[in-house]
Parts: C-alpha cells; sequence; structure tokens
RNA sequence: GGGUAGGUGCCCGAGUGGUUAAAGGGAACGGACUGUAAAUCCGUCGCCGUAGGCUACGAUGGUUCGAAUCCAUCCCUGCCCA
C-alpha cells in the first residue's frame, strides 16, 4: 500500500493539488517535502503532533521530510483562520521558540544521516530586498485573487494589516527556494493552509516551470466539529513541562466515543484493523480502546516510561487501590502544617481562587480520601498525612496527592 | 488627514446617571444520572469575607451626593472620503 493510500485511509488527507500525478509520484519516487512551523509558541501542540504523523509515515515510505521552523514568517504572523492580529513576537522570542521546537519534532522524525532535514526560512527571508523582491515575485501575484482566497476572508471583514497580508508571498517564496535548494516538490499543512500552499505551487510553476504539489490535513476536530487539543488550561501541549504526561494521559482517556476510531487513526501506528477492531467497541467495553488510545499516543509524545506511568496512576487513582506514586504531586514543608487546607491548595494551583475553592467544598465537588470535604476552615496536621499521603479529589477526574517533602 | 461607528467580565453581547458585580447566550466548572463517554436536568461562574467590603465596563483627568453611563484629552479598531 503506499504511502498515499495509507495516509487517506487513516483520515489525514483534506486536499490535494493533482491527485493521480502526485500519488504516481509517491509510489515510484522518493520525494523531498516539506512542511512549516511558526514558532509562536515555546511549545508545539497536538496540531503540529498531527501533522508531525503524516510526516512520519511519509519519511517511513522512504521520503525525506524537511522541518521548516518560520524564523522569517513568524515574524509576520499568518492570518488564515484568524481574527485577530497575532502578537508581534520579538526577535529572541522567535529564536527560542525555534529551539524548543526542534528539539520536540526530533522525537517524529529521524534526522539522522540526513534523513530529515530542519530549516530555518529566516536563512533566506531576512535577508530579502524589498524591491528585488518585489520585481522579482510580486510581478506573480495578482491582488485581485489574493483577496478573494479564503484565508483571507475573516480577515477582511475585521481589518488585515498590509504585514499579515503578505505572509502568503512569504510562505510561497519559502517553496519555490525549497525546491531550488533541496528538490523539494511537496508541501503539506493543515487545510488552514491550502491557500497559502497553492500559491507557492503556482510560484513554482511560473519561475520555475516545473510541477509541485500541495496536500492538507484534515485540523484534528471532534465529532461535533470542534477544533480538539483544548484544555482549560490552553493548548494540549507536547512540552512535559506544559501539559504533564498524566494530565495528556487524561485527556485522551476522556474523549468522546465517536472520536476514539478518528483519534487512533490519526494519532498512533496501530494497524487499520486493530484501529477499526477497537472503534467497534460499544458502551463500556470502548473505554478499552481509550485506555489503548491515551497509552499510545502519550508513548509517542513522552516516552514509553512515562505512559507507564501515566497509565499506572490514573490506574490507581481511578481504582483507589494500586501504586500512587506517579499521581500528580503537591509536596508539603513543614511551614504547611498548621495553614488552612484551602490556602496551601490555592497557593498550588488546585483552586483559582479561595472563592472559588469555597464554592466547589460548598457543592460538594472536592473529597479529602474518601469522604467529602464540607469543613471550609479545615487545618492541615502532621496527622492528615500520618499515612504517608493524602488524596484530594476535585470533581470527578482530578486528583492530587499530598506528600511531605 | 477629514467624517462616522465602536472599544463592557474567558468569548459573544445588552445596558446610556442611582434599584448594575453589570441582562441574555456560549464556553468552563460542580452535582444528579453514567462507562473517567455523550445527551439531559439542577447549580456555580470578579476578589476577600460572617455581615460587609474591595476592584472592575480602552487610558487618564473632570462634572456629580452618585458614572459603564455625562464632559475633555489620549490610545486602539471597523467603515466611508482623501
Amino acid at each position: 500500500m503506499s504511502v498515499f493510500d495509507t495516509l487517506k485511509e487513516r483520515g489525514y488527507l483534506a486536499q490535494v493539488t493533482h491527485e493521480e500525478e502526485l500519488k504516481k509520484a509517491l509510489e515510484t519516487e522518493q520525494l523531498t517535502f516539506y512542511m512549516g512551523f511558526d514558532p509562536t509558541a515555546d511549545s508545539l501542540h497536538v496540531g503540529h503532533f498531527l501533522a508531525l504523523m503524516a510526516m512520519s509515515h511519509m519519511q517511513k515510505a522512504g521520503h525525506r521530510p524537511l522541518c521548516l521552523v518560520g524564523g522569517g514568517t513568524g515574524t509576520v504572523g499568518d492570518p488564515s483562520g484568524r481574527t485577530d492580529m497575532r502578537k508581534m513576537l520579538t526577535d529572541a522570542d522567535i529564536e527560542h521558540n525555534c529551539n524548543c521546537f526542534k528539539k520536540q519534532m526530533a522525537r517524529f522524525i529521524d534526522f539522522s544521516e540526513g534523513k530529515a532535514l530542519m530549516i530555518n526560512n529566516g536563512d533566506w527571508l531576512r535577508k530579502l530586498n524589498y524591491i528585488e523582491l518585489l520585481r522579482d515575485v510580486g510581478a506573480h501575484f495578482s491582488v485581485n485573487r489574493m483577496l478573494a482566497a479564503e484565508c483571507y476572508k475573516q480577515r477582511l471583514e475585521r481589518g488585515l494589516t498590509f504585514l499579515e497580508f503578505n505572509y502568503m508571498i512569504m510562505q510561497a517564496y519559502d517553496f519555490m527556494e525549497l525546491n531550488r535548494r533541496y528538490g523539494c516538490v511537496l508541501e503539506l499543512g493543515g487545510d488552514d493552509q491550502w491557500s497559502n500552499i497553492i500559491a507557492g505551487v503556482e510560484l513554482i510553476r511560473r519561475k520555475e516551470a516545473k510541477p509541485s504539489y500541495g496536500m492538507t490535513f484534515n485540523l484534528l476536530t471532534n465529532s461535533e466539529g470542534k477544533k480538539m487539543g483544548k484544555t482549560a488550561k490552553g493548548a494540549l501541549w507536547l512540552d512535559p513541562k506544559k501539559t504533564t504526561p498524566y494530565e495528556f494521559y487524561q485527556y485522551w482517556r476522556n474523549i468522546a466515543d465517536s472520536d476514539v476510531e478518528k483519534c487512533l487513526a490519526l494519532l498512533t501506528f496501530l494497524p487499520m484493523d486493530e484501529v477499526r477492531r477497537l472503534g467497534s467497541y460499544k458502551d463500556e467495553k470502548i473505554n478499552e480502546a481509550k485506555k489503548v488510545l491515551a497509552f499510545e499516543v502519550t508513548k509517542l509524545v513522552h516516552g514509553e516510561e512515562e505512559a507507564l506511568k501515566a497509565q499506572e496512576a490514573a490506574q490507581a487513582l481511578f481504582s483507589g487501590k494500586g501504586n500512587m506514586d506517579n499521581a500528580p504531586t503537591i509536596n508539603i514543608t513543614d511551614a504547611d502544617f498548621g495553614k488552612k487546607l484551602l490556602d496551601i491548595l490555592v497557593d498550588n494551583k488546585v483552586f483559582e481562587s479561595k472563592g472559588a475553592g469555597r464554592r466547589l467544598i460548598a457543592q460538594n465537588g472536592v473529597s479529602i480520601g474518601d469522604d467529602k470535604w464540607t469543613d471550609v476552615e479545615k487545618v492541615l496536621t502532621i496527622e492528615d498525612l500520618a499515612n504517608g499521603d493524602m488524596i484530594i479529589r476535585k470533581g470527578k477526574k482530578k486528583f492530587y496527592r499530598l506528600i511531605k517533602a
């Protein structure tokens, strides 16, 4: 089976240029392809992970990935699908973020022996000369056509700056540059990148008189069409400091029944037979599939050891028995004894504020061990930790284990 | 630069001198029901707190017993004109 079919079967593909040609090329040649990542944060998130999975499938099929970090485009900001202008990042931020991205990508893409390359478009974009660029590239872009592009639609209603309007040109230029330097003939991206990708394909055709291709992936959405990978704290990050492996595991453990099969196909390497088998589970049994999903995804992102720990912690917490060592922990120092438990938990961000904590307690939303917490004024004493730890349960699914540091 | 419409809580959005911590909706959170699911129902949803207080409606000043609401200046955004 060709990668193209694999990607299609697993549900990655949204749109493709020249489908038949590309499919044939992917079957008969080793292509160099690229995908761009704009350094808007200091960690990749699940949306990127989805894309990296697709790239990994491609690499496994013998094609060469180029990971382009947007040291240049990041300064401009992609307006696609945005209702407001991105925050301007400083050069230092961008460099820092690019470095963070690089480290994380190495988990999913094999960069050894030149099997994949990491490239920064700042290397050429920052050197561009305005007049030259205008004459050389600008002449090939029709403003009328750009304005009609889907990616600008929303922004035309709410305001679009010239800076952001140029993003498409930068991205098209990147593709052309990669085509010249590395023989890159295929650009991948989220489906929101479609307009930008075809702009590049077209630019290469005009300037280089060569064919090139574009392929976009479906954004990771749930069965209701909403973006997945959002948590109360924002995105579901791949950086364990921003989203712990346990939280990460729990996110997938808790997804809707109707999304299990899709996620297994997109976010794990399990064979499709297995994916379909797990996805067909009904009612309570589908929890088995969710466990597999959570474990597999966590393993890919954080490694097997962390995945096992997360799994163990979840099992211990939800069943009330087993090894609690890996549960989310709050360290208690001697100075904490004698303080109000509520205050300690607020300090540790278990509650957003004392008021929020009080409300939760009043609503019977918090337990200490197996008992509902009723006394808001409770003071933490040494006896509370006499058995080694104290489990605080917030709502149904959030657990915190207090232990003496 | 000129004209004009705006800037309200996580988001959308009502409010145009006191009864407004600010309608309504969404999101989120808790409870019931369950399967660590969905749907549904109930509740909560600025901060501190017993009462009560404090901080908030782009920013800064001002008018007033009292301002999100009135005035001035400034900043930002949309639209039209140049």
